[in-house]
DNA sequence: ACTAATTTGAACCCATGAGTTCAACGGATC
DNA sequence: GATCCGTTGAACTCATGGGTTCAAATTAGT
């Protein structure tokens, strides 16, 4: 609409978070390439111009996604990097963040579409070693590690104390969404994080608490 | 091949049958009823005697799967109502087994085409309700609520703790399974449930614990 | 052996949708 | 205003697959 090229800038991106919302709404095999550039704002023949196929349309749009949804969930890791007096009070924060992402439409959507078309598509494998859950772990670690050399805790396996960290978040979330389609109180929210914090600290903080 | 309706029953068996089999290989979309009546040793018009539609074959074929599979885990819990007197080992015992049912191969795969299919299934949310993973933690909470009351646990809410059980042990699991692509050592699951149970016994054990 | 029901294979109809072609269009750039 | 390039819409081809039909074969029950 403005600039020199950022014509087709702004139609390859429109194409892939148009690509994106109607795989995540219908799955792939469903998805009519029709539909896509009708959600883009774009014609069926600009899609093929941008992408070969149907099935890299799909692996472009979910590596765009799984890149912006990890990049937000490392941002919600901050508040460890520079704990204020009360750990269990940034650790609230943080799984409460964590929550906000798990719980969050597009999040949910890649999952459920990872989970789906990964028979289909094998090589999303290495999209999920790239911007999957692990790299998640392994941040939270390197911050339970520093937590513990500074007398915080107590975790003295770091990834496996940040794997359960993100277990005791994410599991009661799944028996709550039946499958990402109920909507979760915000309130509710708070009190899974301040759970999942409490048994957290049971297991590995500093010393024994009432 | 032997008595008298027997034929009527063991088709309609083996369709169930294949249809999972299929539905879990290729996804409700991408399976042929071809392929389904292939695998099932029957022809297609067959499948269509005892299947009004693809669609309720599909929910059949995962009703079948999703009450065995719930059966299975409900058999897995049995140690608990008459632990012996190390409470541990028998923790250990319980998640182990939970595992194994959690990496079955069936169990993967009917996981995977709830997540995939309940968009264009809605009416499976029902079916979770009725054979999900609720239903496993409402029985285990009742084994905890009895352990807390024989002083054996401090179990508080033994529906939040039953939850942080369950979340424990599924959590690493789906970091390690890669979408239930990778297979999972047996030696792997011992540790992975050891790890569960001591972070579990640590937040809701009796006493506390080195 | 006779009958009724079921299964079978093959062919068929029809809807859907991926991917292509093409002539016309629009808006930059010179 | 001539040119170039990406875009557009519409129509087209072609493969896939759900669901049906039917006559022949098989099986079950008496």
């Amino acid at each position: 609409m403005t600039t020199t090229s950022r014509g087709r800038i702004d139609k390859r991106q429109a194409i892939l978070e148009g690509a994106f919302a109607v795989f995540a709404r219908q799955g792939y095999a469903q998805a009519g390439v029709q539909d896509i550039a009708d959600a883009a704002g774009v014609a069926k023949p600009t899609v093929y111009n941008h992408m070969t196929d149907k099935a890299t349309l799909f692996r472009n749009a979910l590596e765009a996604t799984a890149r912006a949804v990890l990049n937000e969930r490392l941002a919600a890791l901050e508040p460890l990097a520079d704990p204020g007096d009360d750990l269990r009070a940034t650790l609230d924060d943080v799984a409460y963040r964590l929550l906000v992402s798990y719980t969050d439409e597009r999040s949910c959507a890649l999952r459920r579409l990872l989970y789906t078309e990964i028979t289909t598509f094998p090589d999303a494998l290495d999209l999920v070693k790239e911007h999957g859950p692990q790299r998640l772990n392994e941040a939270l670690a390197d911050r339970l590690a520093r937590l513990t050399l500074a007398g915080r805790l107590r975790a003295t396996h770091p990834d496996l104390a940040a794997e359960q960290f993100s277990s005791l978040l994410a599991g009661p979330l799944e028996a709550r969404t039946q499958m990402g389609t109920r909507v979760i109180d915000d309130a509710d929210l708070r009190t899974v994080a301040r759970a999942a914090v409490r048994t957290f600290l049971r297991a590995w903080g500093p010393e024994q608490e009432g």
